[in-house]
DNA sequence: ATAGGCCTGGAC
DNA sequence: GTCCAGGCCTAT
């Protein structure tokens, strides 16, 4: 599920289901997390109570009262299961942090490339990430000034999150679309003013987007991904699709330029 | 900056 | 079977 805004509509539902509530127990059924998470780490999380969920970029920070943090990342197909402990667990279930009032959350995930981590209390933990579309410190002059000094495209460039936290490769797609910038521009050659009409962009389909699950119609909804060979909602230009760092672009060849 | 790997399912 | 997938890390 994982950009920006479907991390953020998740981390909404996780605070619903966990804030204030100890953990009875943490299991994890998939070897890769099982590498990851020592049975003993998982086993000393019982009896701490959640204190907060905070989310940065795609992260998730589950903050317990003990000072440590549970630290989750969706990656492609992640994604929470609330349910109660005596259900049936789901077909691709990862993972489950189960309540003392009986609820649990299942970590639900078909390619498994989910991770949970545990940090001890106290530790500063370096994401490396930039700021949030959000925030205030992130600006035209800002952004025009880090992308600068890259030469690549700017569309790989917005998925870099030590730029900016949170985009996907859908929404970078999106963005670019509605600033009418071509995915293949060298960032470094970006006019200020382009860069600020891409910020806007950028600050526009993230809003509009959260709060949203990922499902098959709010896909359908969108200007240019995974709309190959379909016309561009502007100008009925056949949509293109090329690759760029390994991930496929969608845009259209006329009016982004 | 770009392949390859991590994982698995679904579409063709 | 082959290709593709919302992410991100590592090695080249």
């Amino acid at each position: 599920m994982p950009e920006l805004p479907e991390v953020e509509s998740a981390v909404r539902r996780l605070r619903r289901a966990m804030i204030g509530k100890s953990i009875a127990r943490v299991e994890v059924f998939h070897p890769s997390l099982r590498r990851r998470v020592s049975r003993h780490r998982l086993r000393s999380l019982t009896g701490a109570r959640v204190r907060a969920v905070d989310r940065r970029g795609k992260h998730q920070l589950i903050m317990l009262d003990d000072g440590r943090t549970l630290h989750a990342h969706f990656r492609m197909t992640g994604d929470w299961h609330v349910d109660r402990a005596d259900d049936a667990l789901p077909r691709f279930a990862r993972a489950a942090v189960t309540f003392d009032d009986g609820s649990r959350v299942v970590l639900d995930d078909p390619r498994a490339l989910s991770t949970l981590d545990v940090h001890p209390a106290g530790a500063s933990l370096d994401l490396g990430l930039g700021p949030e579309p959000g925030d205030a410190s992130l600006t035209a002059d800002s952004l025009h000034e880090v992308l600068a000094k890259r030469r690549g495209p700017i569309k790989p460039a917005l998925l870099d999150q030590r730029l900016i936290a949170g985009l996907g490769n859908i929404y970078a797609a999106e963005a670019l679309w509605h600033a009418r910038l071509s995915p293949t521009v060298a960032a470094n050659t970006l006019a200020r003013r382009q860069v600020g009409a891409m910020l806007r962009a950028i600050r526009r389909v993230i809003d509009r987007a959260t709060g949203a699950r990922y499902t098959d119609s709010s896909v359908s909804r969108l200007a240019v991904y995974d709309r190959e060979g379909k016309p561009c909602r502007r100008c009925r230009t056949p949509i293109k699709r090329i690759v760029q760092a390994g991930r496929s672009t969608y845009y259209c060849p006329h009016c982004q330029r």
